[in-house]
DNA sequence: CCAATAGTGTCTATCAGACATTATCTA
DNA sequence: TAGATAATGTCTGATAGACACTATTGG
């Protein structure tokens, strides 16, 4: 028989194979607080748990796995989100009671406003405070998951800059900074902050200034390639 | 219709879904070189081409994904790695001919003596230098793969001592450096990979000595918990 | 003016790079 | 003793932490 033969006698159901899912963590950080997009369950199993935004591939629409959760997430939000990051496959015989399942977890981060009204207009999608879904008692294995997501954005926050992606296109540094703070779960020096992004050249001053109450503080936009750089040394752990 | 009669309902063949398989990069360190474990494929697709280990689950046999790794590695070498890590996971309708396909793919280490007996035993099981494979025709994307997992593994030797789970139980702190350089692609300073293991207390001197040619070398055991441990400052890329 | 927030100056501590020096083995 | 390899001493430079200080706004 010859490879052609194979192919076209190939049954790819001879074998019983795991169900295969994608799920997708997308954090945002809006009134000072990291937030996760949760989605109320309509259909066994777990229906009524809130989970991850998610679901099976389709074979026909779908390319690539990224064009699995691109699709799922601009479902939920209207919109595709400016970053997104493969985190890990948890596949095991216990996560879903229909038997043996494989998930394919993202992580995304996108800005609040850009899909503030998409997510109001519906009743089943919803940003959730973090220190909230914490103790809710949610579908599948998906508490784990957002804690490895949440895990891989804290060693971001030690390295990169790339928790900025969570915020609009133009920030501050205070808010940066805090962002960052509140992932890596203790306040940073200031001063060692600002230094390493300034002498990475990271941010664009866009010229603007935004009061809070004080100085105004700079508003900055990231540069095309600065999510990808990462630091040669960790801020303290 | 109530969960129970859900899921004794549920079929799930209903949906037709991606092909799922598990990829493993097993590296060790032999004779100053990176070797890649690698298998002639015995079977279409990709009948007579080198590819990576692995396979499909076997929804009896195998608890976990890693479960499915492990069997599969400990099928080719007689033994289970001592490092074993997730890579990523690819998935998308070009790299297999039979159409849409998933693969898990994973990192490994181990020493090049722990099966160098299994491995000589057969002829369809080789480790191979990986210079020499990247200039050979593999299966499906895995040469892709295999940069991907070289790639990781360059990382992990700037800020880890991981790489040394590709060496024998005892090895030498010269040996354990040219690894690192080897993976790095550049030569490092003696000092500086030295001073940073010791201030860590990553290693354990066994009292044993082995000779070189010149003075003697020390040789060293790694502690249980230093395959975890991070510096807070990579070295220099 | 004060309160509040943004942003800078500057000292110290840590640690990697560089490279010279010493140590210990074999032939 | 010479050659080879292992291991150490020590100086420099880069950069994070600490914290005091200055700057710019609104009331």
């Amino acid at each position: 028989m010859d490879e052609q033969q194979f192919l076209a006698d190939y049954d790819k159901h001879q074998y019983d194979s795991p169900l295969l899912t994608i799920d997708a963590v997308l954090f945002t950080y809006h009134q000072e607080c990291l937030k996760v997009l949760l989605v109320e369950r309509s259909n066994y199993p777990e229906r009524g748990k809130w989970g991850l935004p998610g679901g099976f591939v389709d074979l026909q629409r779908d390319k690539t796995l990224e064009d699995t959760v691109r699709r799922k997430l601009a479902e939920k939000t209207g919109v595709e989100p400016p970053y997104l990051e493969q985190l890990q496959s948890i596949g095991n015989t216990q996560r879903d009671p229909r038997g043996w399942s494989v998930t394919v977890a993202y992580t995304a981060l996108m800005a609040f406003q850009s899909c503030e009204t998409h997510v109001a207009s519906v009743a089943d999608v919803q940003w959730l405070e973090l220190d909230r879904v914490s103790r809710m008692d949610l579908a599948f294995d998906h508490q784990t998951i957002i804690g490895l997501a949440r895990e891989r954005m804290r060693q971001k926050a030690l390295y990169s800059i790339v928790p900025a992606y969570a915020l609009p296109e133009t920030f501050t540094l205070p808010e940066l900074q805090h962002l960052h703070e509140v992932l890596i779960g203790k306040p940073l020096q200031k001063k060692s902050f600002r230094r390493r992004i300034e002498q990475a050249e990271l941010l664009i001053n866009t010229g603007e200034k935004r009061s809070e109450g004080g100085r105004p503080a700079t508003l900055y936009r990231m540069k095309q390639t600065s999510g990808a750089y990462t630091f040669v040394r960790n801020l303290e752990d």
